[in-house]
RNA sequence: GGCGCUAUCGUCUAGAGGCCCAGGACAGGUGGUUCUCAGCCAUCAGACCGGGGUUCGAAUCCCCGUAGCGCUACCA
């Protein structure tokens, strides 16, 4: 049965890249019917935090990604790898220096795998320098802890970045020194920033925490994701993650790095904001609208006596049947709305001229019109 | 520097030797519909990194170059 994993570091916000990682995870283990399974990578105590570990699930939540058994937390099993790296000392296969444990790289070897997205993959071992297995200070490795509870987890398929293959050598070094058969792996290349540099904050947000509070539906995050690194056969464009699932083959996972598009993201929210029923999206117009100042904030309103002060849903729905078709984000909602919150109307003068154009058959209108203008002073 | 991965329109991609003077989507241009915007409809422009091979035939295979990215940590 096919056993996948997302290992995440709790030392900061669930990165786009890494959420992709995930998606295809679950992808895999849904579309095989085997388990996805959450391992926390926390060995390094000083910059892991709980409070990024319930972000990052929240997250992954809010994408739609269940997970099937209780997350492994590394942080539990040190004494675990302290006895793992211990054997290899008894087989002579590592050697303590100093409080440290090295991996003995053998000499001469061609260390070779089959990648699932990229295909065979050799590199010589005498490019590899021994491996650090235990640090001084006692904490393991990262590849030494990934090998020890990959195999520990009984994880049949390691799905990752490409920043791994280099890794995976070294790695598949380890579970030959403990006899063990390794998984099959398979890396993906990584997401780029429009110029093509390393993904940063000025490209528009490097977490999914900043593309949530931007208003976008985790849909459409999820869906955008996707499609950046594979493309079905019948060639969709719009797909959930369920159907996804029952679409996708790793064989035929893209192997060439792509570039995050904003452009298309914003579209393909568009596309699922136009398509979502308003009980759906009112919850979230209304915490843009308060946080934009244009309604009262319906979580911390007082219970008993404003209610004259909230707006209906009927109302909000209203607007937003007639502005969902324009926005792009959640958060451009309010700027384009604010109109339906207020009770003046300034007019600019180009508002003025083309209302009271002669166009317009409505004299009555017209004349209401000049009225207000010249009522301006409101302003 | 060493090792590795990759290379089709601006972007995401289709393409697994002839079906490709390369198809789709986003973005862009133009026109139409509309009292504005958005939308919708129509339409245009836009790419096989360079050079060598292999082959009757290459975007597709091989080699070299170039470029981008990754790794080269007692970070993960």
């Amino acid at each position: 049965m096919v056993r996948v994993r997302f290992a995440p570091s709790p030392t900061g916000f669930l990165h786009i890249g890494s959420a992709r990682t995930a998606i295809f995870n679950w992808l895999y283990a849904r579309r095989t019917g085997g388990k996805f399974l959450l391992r926390v990578e926390d060995t390094d105590l000083k910059r892991s935090e709980a409070r990024f570990l319930d972000e990052i699930l929240e997250d992954l939540s809010w994408l739609g990604l269940d997970w099937d058994e209780e997350p492994l937390f590394q942080s539990r099993r040190f004494d675990v790898y302290r006895a793992k790296a211990g054997e290899l000392v008894a087989a002579g296969l590592a050697y303590r220096d100093g409080d440290a444990v090295l991996f003995r790289v053998p000499p001469g070897r061609t260390v070779a795998y089959d990648d699932l997205v990229h295909g065979p993959i050799s590199v010589a071992s005498d490019t590899l320098k021994d491996q650090v297995l235990i640090k001084s200070d006692g904490s393991p490795t990262y590849n030494f802890s990934c090998v020890v509870d990959d195999a520990h987890m009984g994880i049949t398929h390691i799905l990752r970045g490409d920043d791994h293959i280099s890794n995976t050598p070294k790695q598949a070094l380890f579970y030959e020194a403990f006899g063990l058969t390794p998984p099959r792996f398979g890396h993906m290349p990584l997401i780029l920033g429009a110029d093509g540099s390393k993904l940063s904050k000025r490209h528009g947000g490097v977490s999914v925490e900043e593309y949530k509070r931007e208003g976008f539906l985790p849909e459409a995050l999820a869906n955008y994701l996707i499609l950046l690194g594979w493309t079905p056969r019948d060639g969709r464009e719009m797909m959930t993650p369920a159907e996804a699932a029952s679409l996708f083959d790793i064989a035929e996972m893209n192997d060439v790095q792509a570039k995050f598009d904003l452009q298309k993201l914003r579209w393909l929210n568009a596309e699922y904001i136009v398509k979502s029923p308003n009980e759906r999206l009112l919850p979230l117009v209304r915490a843009h609208l308060a946080a934009a100042g244009l309604i009262a904030d319906s979580s911390s309103a007082p219970v008993s006596s404003s209610s004259s002060s909230s707006v209906p849903d009927a109302y909000l729905a209203k607007v937003l049947d007639l502005y969902k078709v324009r926005a792009k984000t959640l958060s451009e909602l309010p700027p384009m709305v604010d109109l339906f919150f207020r009770d003046y109307f300034p007019l600019d003068e180009d508002g003025l001229k083309h209302l009271a154009s002669p166009q317009r058959q409505d004299g009555r209108l017209r004349q209401e019109l000049r009225e207000l203008a010249g009522a301006e002073v409101w302003k």
